[in-house]
DNA sequence: CGACATTTTGAGTCAGCTCAATCAGTGTGG
DNA sequence: CCACACTGATTGAGCTGACTCAAAATGTCG
């Protein structure tokens, strides 16, 4: 602890500074706003690889955030396959749409082990009530991940295998710059090609050989663990990538 | 118009009485949020089949909501394939969440001439404030929205052609059915086989390919423009179709 | 009735699948 | 420090579900 920089120390103190920074990259918060946020009653839960968060068909009466590693949300089919719907970055919160559903329709587990910040539900409303600025922030995020259900139904229905991988992967990486975790060119990759295969709808197999064509085609290079990127425009360029439904703002 | 029951009629005297019926199916209105849905101040506009409702990459200043005939949400791919992500029915309202969102990221599409009700932001945005239960009902139904898209990914992704279509089939039935527009076993049923191929990401040959093997299965029969259900319990099982995501309760 | 949109069927092709091995990296107990 | 177990990546080979091209049949509407 003692060898980081007082302002990362002041970023690092509060446990929900990922949510926080999230958010202020859509409207800068007041003190007031702020801090109704970190005085958010929260219970912390680890999770190794692999495992469930919530369960499809769960009720739960607190929603989720994803303070550090990364879950996924899935549904598995009666035919034993698995279709990814979508990642989880630190900051967000998967499963905000519990404050309103009946239960959860898909499955969010742990693509590496996570640190979980679970929020009661009442305690959401009440900062709501408090601070209705903040319910309009968090509800546009809900907005942002129905767009990404959107460019991966086009990309997993229409797209080359190749094609879609790229595309997961400029998503990936242009929503990881955003959170400050890559530089645009290299970012830790948590998936393994399983899981990009269940996520792009491939199997393991085309999946291995998609990445190799991208990587001879010198457009990017997927190593266990880390991803380099080589060519962002051709890799955009075969992905078709867009980043503006992710509302990042610039560009 | 004399031709209609006096009760038929009082449902249609308000253009916007598919948004307050629909509405309701979650949440009596009393006489003040009826009232503020009522007086909305609405231009309406017709369309005929093909032509476009909303482009992608406008930016608008008013939603939309479809009084009467069938829109659907779709994108081009540069290699000319369309992807369809939704269809929507009278009473819905597509582009609601342009209310928070920079531009369209999709295009919305007639399936049928249609009767759509342009309402300004800034008439949505008073009303909300006036009435911020409803506000709390229309987020919900975007809510609703992205666990479609979510199922339809996992339809597109997982499930085989026929699958596939039976799980597009049962949605649609089911939400036809919600909105007093199915008996569950018969409805009138808007798309071409070339649509659903879009939907469902397969080609229009294996398309009618796959409606013949349902119709040999004695599942589903679909006659251009009406649909009609032999074994609603097999052809559940067949798509996999469990109601539930679409929180209209019940069943 | 003619023009056009939609459905149906046949036939050959191919992108992506499955099965089956092999190889590489990592962690663990002795 | 090494043998073993395990997870993940890579490659080969043959298969198949879904595609494309092509043409005919049917339905719809002015």
């Amino acid at each position: 602890m003692a060898l980081y920089h007082r302002e990362s120390l002041l970023v690092a103190d509060s446990p929900l500074s990922s949510l926080i920074r999230k958010l202020e990259r859509y409207h800068a918060l007041d003190a007031a706003e702020r801090r109704a946020i970190e005085r958010l009653p929260i219970s912390i839960k680890n999770t190794r690889r692999g495992q469930d968060i919530i369960r499809e068909g769960d009720n739960c009466d607190f929603v989720c955030m994803v303070m550090e590693g990364f879950a996924f949300r899935y549904s598995i089919v009666e035919s034993g396959k698995r279709q990814i719907m979508a990642f989880c970055l630190p900051g967000d919160i998967p499963d905000l749409q519990s404050m309103a559903l009946d239960k959860m329709d898909h499955t969010l587990g742990s693509l590496r082990a996570c640190t979980i910040a679970e929020i009661p539900h009442k305690a959401i409303r009440d900062l709501f009530e408090e601070q209705p600025r903040l319910a309009e922030v968090l509800w546009r995020e809900t907005l942002i991940d129905a767009a990404i259900f959107r460019k991966w139904l086009v990309s997993v229905g229409r797209r080359s295998a190749a094609g879609c991988i790229a595309h997961i992967i400029c998503e990936f990486v242009t929503r990881m710059k955003a959170i400050g975790r890559s530089d645009g060119v290299t970012c830790e990759f948590p998936m393994t090609q399983t899981d990009l295969g269940d996520a792009a709808a491939l199997s393991l197999v085309h999946v291995n050989r998609s990445l190799r064509e991208l990587r001879e085609g010198r457009l990017v290079t997927v190593f266990p663990n880390r991803l380099t990127i080589h060519d962002w425009e051709g890799l955009k360029r075969l992905a078709e990538f867009d980043p503006s439904y992710l509302q990042l703002g610039g560009e």
